[in-house]
DNA sequence: TGTTATATTAACTACATGGTTAAACCAATT
DNA sequence: AATTGGTTTAACCATGTAGTTAATATAACA
């Protein structure tokens, strides 16, 4: 009975996810997202009292996933050769995993930057997945031993995070541009992660 | 009374814009559209039968300054090195003017790419402003005549799009992580360009 | 000046949508 | 078996919103 609550919990949160993603705030339709986790659409008022706060929910769990995910991901010790390496590799196939998440964030990111503000606030408060501080100071550490040319790792993060994220927001653009659609989304992407990594070391590393 | 007629229009897009900018297509409301060009509401029908039709308008518009901005740049001749000085400067500079057309950009690029993909075929068709196929053949003899390390020039142009334009996208959410709020702008996107300009080409030139 | 075509408006409609409610259902506890 | 607590539903409500209409103002022209 627990359980069931909190499959439904879960049910309906993956449908929110989805229909937030496809048509943002303002397009999702409760009643979407009821349909599409099997429930009554009174149940969403009842697990998540406004269409709001589901969406913060979401939200937060958007942001949970991402940087937990990165979070793991630089705990280890690191050269900036291997995070020049791996990091694009595995935020662009993170996301090609889940391109929900990405849509969330960004559309955030450019309609309530405070929304985003608010929820990184909180995750990084409240989860231990991911603390920007050390990654920042480990960035400013290189470029004191001389081992990148970037002196402000904000614009060295920047630039890293630019590039992969790209590869999801810009290849409509591209296809539409050059005129080729992408045959297969596996080559894209192998390609892409090439062409980035291969800017960000040599653009980057001394 | 001509003049009227075109200049109310132009109020009518201007409103538009910024309302489909700041709440995408579903958020954005038809009257508040109308308050803020000053009109009524049965105004905005007369002119454009419908919102959908309203919104497809503006987005040609935004498509076709951004274009022709870019367009006139690429027409002159171009040694690699001035290609990746000069073109962030420019696109970065004229968002930071008119940030509400990479809002409505980006937008339809992540819900409504078919939306973006029509577009961009009718301004390249009917437009003279940019026809991306010289370019692309600039790019590629570039790489023949080994000045540049990446041979595809699609991944080629998404470098370049992809830092300058995460300066805006990337801005509230690098402000979040770090908890540095910019002070000011003008420097931030100072800064920024000289980072972009510095990564593209030490990474990209031979 | 009277006629005509175009611009403009207030009031209205039809419908979609977030949110509520009151009653029913169901599982566990007594 | 009766009670109790949480869970689920169909029907409903209030409001907001794209789009319409019918009447009015305005300029142009004959």
């Amino acid at each position: 009975m627990k359980k069931d609550k909190q499959q439904t919990r879960e049910r309906i949160l993956l449908a929110a996810q989805k229909e937030f993603a496809a048509r943002g705030y303002a397009g999702a339709r409760m009643e979407a997202i009821a349909g599409s986790a099997a429930i009554n659409k009174a149940m969403l008022f009842y697990y998540f009292s406004s269409k709001d706060n589901l969406y913060r929910t979401v939200l937060l769990g958007v942001f949970s996933e991402i940087f937990g995910e990165i979070g793991s991901f630089i705990s280890q010790s690191l050269t900036p050769e291997l995070f020049l390496e791996k990091f694009p590799e595995i935020y662009i196939r993170f996301i090609a995993r889940h391109p929900d998440l990405l849509r969330i964030m960004v559309f955030d990111l450019i309609h309530n930057p405070e929304n985003v503000t608010a929820a990184m606030a909180q995750i990084i408060h409240e989860k231990m997945s991911f603390k920007p501080q050390p990654l920042l100071g480990l960035v400013k550490r290189w470029h004191g031993q001389g081992l990148i040319s970037e002196a402000d790792p904000l614009h060295f993060m920047m630039n890293i995070v630019a590039l992969s994220i790209f590869s999801f927001i810009g290849k409509p653009m591209v296809e539409a541009i050059s005129g080729i659609q992408v045959e297969n989304d596996e080559d894209f992407y192998h390609r892409r992660i090439a062409s980035v990594v291969n800017v960000l070391q040599r653009g980057m590393l001394k």
